[in-house]
DNA sequence: CTTATTCATCGATAATCGACGATATTCGAT
DNA sequence: ATCGAATATCGTCGATTATCGATGAATAAG
């Protein structure tokens, strides 16, 4: 399946690492999980008012989440309508990936698309 | 399973964020991929030869990695052993696990030891 | 006892990060 | 065009963190 003895590379080691630092915060774990449990979008006014965290700080962090594709934003009129990305929960690279090399993850761009083998 | 919209304490989420946070450094990633692919347990000068990582850098991811049980330790004269706990690996949290609410792992204290269920 | 080896720890430094308040931007309504 | 609401961005502060070099503790060897 993979290289047996190969070292895993830096660039490899940093894209994991950029995977697991997107779940490596407090804040963010918990708007994962508020945005999981409502089914529908949220707009951040409701995320602020459900997470009890200040308004640019729950900006930044899902700026971030954004980022990664964890989550996916659509503007609707003033408001912003944010939803977990569900390829990238299911996609969601485990220690047993990086121990076994498994060949790291790519960002899904949309909730229906494919992980890896899909 | 769970409290369908109980919105995951902080307490919680803080947890989950500390398994995370121990694969959310690059050279961490490199360390504990190492580890696992040489079967056998290594010595911190093994594994600041085969990382090319200094020593002091080496010691101090090591001990990261051993205080969240990832990785275990066994002083044999003036060498200090380290290997994977296997059991840390399997019972991982996933982003799964997040979004569902499942409960946080606890931390195997032995490669043997069981993670939650099993 | 002395010395060399192996590793952990300390101190310093620079970089990153999370939270906050204030400001800027975007867009709908009037 | 103007206003107001919703959100993004900016600047800053404090805290954490990664890395390095040097020192120190433990142990084995001579």
């Amino acid at each position: 399946m993979n290289k047996d003895t190969e070292p895993l590379d830096r660039a490899s080691a940093e894209e994991y690492a950029s995977w697991f630092k997107a779940l490596a915060d407090a804040t963010r774990i918990q708007l994962v999980s508020l945005l999981a449990r409502r089914r529908a979008p949220m707009t951040v006014g409701e995320i602020v008012a459900a997470s009890g965290v200040g308004q640019s700080t729950v900006s930044h962090h899902l700026k971030i989440l954004a980022e990664v594709r964890f989550v996916l934003v659509e503007r609707q009129g003033t408001a912003s309508l944010y939803r977990i990305n569900e390829a990238c929960v299911s996609c969601f690279p485990t220690a047993a990936d990086v121990v076994m090399g498994t060949p790291v993850p790519a960002r899904p761009s949309a909730s229906e698309g494919a992980c890896d083998g899909t």
